[in-house]
RNA sequence: GGCGGCAUAGCCAAGUGGUAAGGCAGAGGUCUGCAAAACCUCCAUUCUCCGGUUCAAAUCCGGAUGCCGCCUCCA
């Protein structure tokens, strides 16, 4: 498949170091607080990448880190007068709740950095022993960013353009403005582990390196996470391991792009902030999945109400169309015929543009187009009075749900038992809309009364009336059935 | 200031040299007691603007404008 590589600014054609075999390293969470919208979408977009590689055959190895000490963990931990593990462990289960939700598969690995300690240390000792790094008098161990060639190959920066950004906060002992920690001597009350240079924690770019090293061999073949990590993250990381190592890190650098709220970031201090449970309150979380997966992944992807219900109309129909298949496939009689040459002709060319797009830089949304397009064809056979009939429509309703259900497993949105999805979804919806359902059961059970004695008037007020609550009364052969309107 | 990205219909969105996917909304139609759903048809001669290259440009090059991101913790 084409994969865009940050590293060199264009798509290339991924193929593992070792034949069959892929290792991805995904940065996750600091596990400080609930994970928000962003966080989402970046590990959507990673259990897509790792599902598709791994229905195209690959022996993935997948590991996903979990930053469990940092400054932000330590202050929310005397905010909250808990202890730092505390507070790492209450926000990963509620990271897995929340990934849980989103149909996101476990990886392989999952390391925490505190449990990691005696690999940085060697990897920091490396370090200062190949002259890349130095301790200071106070403990503190800083990379010398100077000693390293190949520092901002990946951000594409200029080692000297960087320093007029960079600055030494009063308390550091650095030698050059731009060197970063790889230790950090403890403060008092700090959670601390002992080392050669004092009690102290690692510095945040640290575990990656050691961790991806520990779990898989160099190089990766794909290191990823969200694109503000690219600088200075991910540089850091490639500066700490390809100095200690002498391997490169990884060879495709993948970086999804940001969830942006009007048109701009998501940030707590702009307040236009939403995390995860958020909107898994008010919407389900294959509305929520599919919305991600609405546009591709390194484009800026902007969120709002409006856009999920669209997203949710989208995959209301998905369902709709599964749920009518299923529903026409429970007929016994057939008439013998196939369906016109051009129809299965359109659906081959469906199922092969869906992997072509697939493999063009996981192009989600393209795929998601031919999915409607799947959908429209099994919906016009469904319409045909002589085909649907036919043992041809049969067949190809049949490959269809196949199709749905081979392609779910790397989208991971069509895999509900329709009518309980479409009924949870009404329900959803009605709740988001504030609907009293008891009314509207009310009005619905008179509407049906009044049709037993077709009395067509006095049925269709009573479908206006419930049009004012929001609700569509609608009548089928099963009988009448409501939606939200 | 340095680095980078984006600009496609009313809205969302794919498309990186061969004549504009898909979704939502809208219009007309089939079906229906009437509706809804589903299906059919229509809905960008044109891709922010100006130049250039080419037989051919939304796609490549140059310039302009606008928006956004990174350079400090950040998915």
């Amino acid at each position: 498949m084409e994969l865009y590589n940050t590293l060199t600014r264009q798509k290339q054609t991924f193929e593992p170091r070792i034949p069959g075999k892929v290792s991805m390293y995904v940065c996750g969470i600091t596990a400080y607080d609930f994970c928000h919208i962003g966080h989402a979408r970046s590990t959507v977009v990673f259990d897509v990448l790792a599902r598709y590689l791994k229905r195209k055959g690959y022996e993935l190895t997948f590991i996903r880190n979990f930053t469990d000490i940092d400054d932000k963990i330590i202050n929310r931990a005397n905010e909250l007068g808990l202890t730092s593990r505390e507070v790492a462990e209450k926000n990963i289960a509620y990271f897995y709740e929340d990934m849980d939700r989103l149909n996101i598969l476990r990886p392989d690995v999952e390391p925490k950095c505190t449990g990691h300690i005696p690999e940085m240390l060697t990897l920091t000792q490396t370090l200062i022993d190949k002259g890349h790094a130095y301790a200071t008098p106070s403990g503190d161990v800083y990379f010398r960013v100077r000693s390293f060639q190949g520092y901002g190959k990946l951000s594409r920066r200029d080692i000297d353009d960087l320093r007029s950004g960079a600055r030494i906060d009063p308390g550091e002992e650095k030698q050059d403005p731009l060197d970063f920690a790889l230790w950090k001597s403890a403060k008092p009350g700090e959670p601390f582990w002992e080392s050669p240079w004092g009690k102290g924690r690692p510095g945040w770019h640290l575990e990656c390196s050691a961790m991806s090293e520990k779990y898989a061999e160099l190089p990766l073949d794909i290191h990823g996470g969200g694109q503000d990590l690219s600088f200075p993250h991910h540089e850091n990381e490639i500066a700490q391991s390809e100095a200690a190592t002498g391997k490169e890190l990884a060879r495709f650098w993948v970086h999804n792009g940001f969830i942006q709220i009007n048109s701009e970031k998501m940030s707590k201090s702009l307040g236009n902030f939403f995390t995860i449970r958020d909107v898994l309150d008010k919407f389900q979380s294959e509305t929520m999945r599919f919305f991600l997966m609405s546009s591709h992944y390194r484009s800026p992807l902007d969120f709002s109400d409006e856009a999920l219900e669209e997203a949710e109309k989208g995959i209301r129909r998905v369902y709709a169309a599964i749920a009518q298949m299923r529903e026409s496939l429970q007929k016994d009689k057939w008439s013998k015929g196939s369906l016109p040459q051009d129809i299965t002709a359109e659906l081959d060319g469906l199922e092969a543009k869906w992997d072509a797009s697939m493999e063009d830089d996981l192009n989600t949304a393209a795929a998601l187009g031919h999915v409607f397009n799947a959908v429209r064809l099994a919906g016009r056979i469904a319409d045909d009075k002589t085909l649907r009939k036919s043992e041809g429509a049969r067949g190809l309703w049949q490959r269809i749900l196949n199709d749905l259900a081979s392609w779910d497993e790397v989208l991971g949105v069509f895999h509900r038992d329709p009518e309980e999805f479409l009924a949870e979804l009404r329900d959803t919806r009605a709740a988001r809309k504030g609907i009293d359902i008891a009314a509207v059961q009310a009005l619905l059970d008179d509407r049906l009364e009044a049709r037993r004695n077709k009395d067509f008037a006095r049925s269709d007020a009573l479908r206006d009336k419930l049009a004012a609550l929001g609700v569509d009364a609608k009548d089928t052969p099963a009988g009448q059935v409501w939606d939200v309107l």
